[in-house]
DNA sequence: GGGTTCATATTGGTCCGATCACTTTCGCAT
DNA sequence: ATGCGAAAGTGATCGGACCAATATGAACCC
């Protein structure tokens, strides 16, 4: 009579999530041991440490050798760790829709910044812009890691820790090191660094428009070249 | 001597993606058994057991009982799917920071949908939006599945299916509930239905702007709700 | 010959017990 | 009290066994 046959190993990471739920655990505590959840949940020590690692691969759980098995932080940034699998696995028509989505949200998010943006926060943008063009030349992994890292502070800036997670979700290393190779082939290096010193001065003066429309020229910008490219994978 | 120190797990894990990614194994098709994978991979069965369960958590592979395992077809939704959990999980701060996010999105995405929408999209959109209406009093799951696939079904109608997963993903069905209850009480639920017909005129008429206005409109209307609701789980 | 049925092989799911590796704790000697 | 080393605690890995669902193919009936 209809009767649902689910996995034991599922029924264990509902019921551990049913323990947090509930607040029987809360973020940054430890659970039982691996052993001790198996016998309570009634099962065996091998489905538990399955339960455990699908859980630990969403980003809930955290396993630490000889130590045990701990809830996260349960941030965002915890949870959404696992995003940026399609930034990295994403290729050709997928790769020009996580543009658009990233279009939608950089001028938004840059705007807020504008907005809200602390002193401290401007100058860690500051310093990572100067960053971006200082080894010009070498093109080794210090551009690329500063252009990361200068959209993603100014995301941060914006003091939405959930929005900074789905945004780093959507940005993927590997394809900003192509679009760096790219620019730097077709001479156009020069077009990214007036982006992001248009959106650097915009920031500083506070200005949300400048700012979003600054954001938004240089997320098109990137978009139109990943078009033209070919947008092989 | 600074050697690293890699658990066995995670070394099957990094292979398994690397098979994919040099397109040994693609979208859809067979691996090797677990016992077969094990061996290739140097791995106990349950090691590479536990890399699987990791990677089909990430919506990578798919394991069929008796058949074998799969590779997915590596679209948006499969790797997002992950992606709901912060939406089921957050609380307070955290749901007020999704609001946020969905604030910058669904208004480009409405505004993006008015200008690409088919026929049969708009159809099935307003299929949807008589269905929320339709039992008004009994307030049961239809309500809440209505109006989550209204709003689902518009973004979809983008024809960005990247975008459609990650908004899916800061939609939370336990949360949309919450929502309507509380209209409920308040004596609000007129004041939905207002904003979805706005928002659905606009994307009749193939406004993007107005399309915008009404999805600003309508995110505002229940991030204010829960501000003034006392933000509690 | 075509279709059905059922035995069998294949393959993922679960369980058990043992051992290794890392961490923490505690007792002992200084 | 302090530092150090042994021992206990705990996750990581391994190997093998058996169960459950699926796929395969042979036998059978019409």
């Amino acid at each position: 009579m209809g009767q649902e046959r689910t996995p034991v190993t599922h029924r264990a990471v509902e019921q551990v999530k049913a323990m947090i739920a509930q607040g029987e655990v809360g973020p940054g505590q430890r659970l039982p041991t691996e052993r001790d959840l198996a016998v309570r949940l009634g099962v065996s020590r091998s489905s538990m440490r399955e339960a455990i690692r699908a859980l630990t691969t969403l980003g809930v759980l955290e396993s630490r050798h000889g130590a045990g098995v701990y809830v996260t932080a349960l941030r965002p940034s915890d949870l959404l760790e696992t995003f940026s699998v399609l930034a990295e696995v994403s290729q050709g028509e997928t790769l020009l829709e996580v543009l658009q989505v990233r279009r939608m949200l950089e001028p938004a998010a840059t705007a807020l910044a504008a907005a809200r943006a602390t002193p401290a926060d401007l100058e860690r943008v500051g310093d990572l812009l100067g960053r971006i063009d200082g080894g010009q030349d070498t093109l080794g992994t210090d551009t690329v890691s500063a252009d990361l890292g200068f959209h993603q502070a100014i995301v941060a800036s914006t003091g939405n820790a959930t929005l900074a997670a789905v945004n780093e979700g959507l940005s993927s290393r590997t394809f900003n090191a192509r679009v760096w190779a790219g620019h730097k082939e077709a001479g156009l290096a020069a077009k990214l660094r007036e982006d992001h010193e248009r959106i650097h001065e915009a920031l500083t003066a506070r200005d949300p428009d400048a700012a979003r429309a600054a954001a938004t020229v240089h997320v098109m910008r990137v978009e139109r070249w990943l078009t033209a490219e070919g947008r092989a994978g």
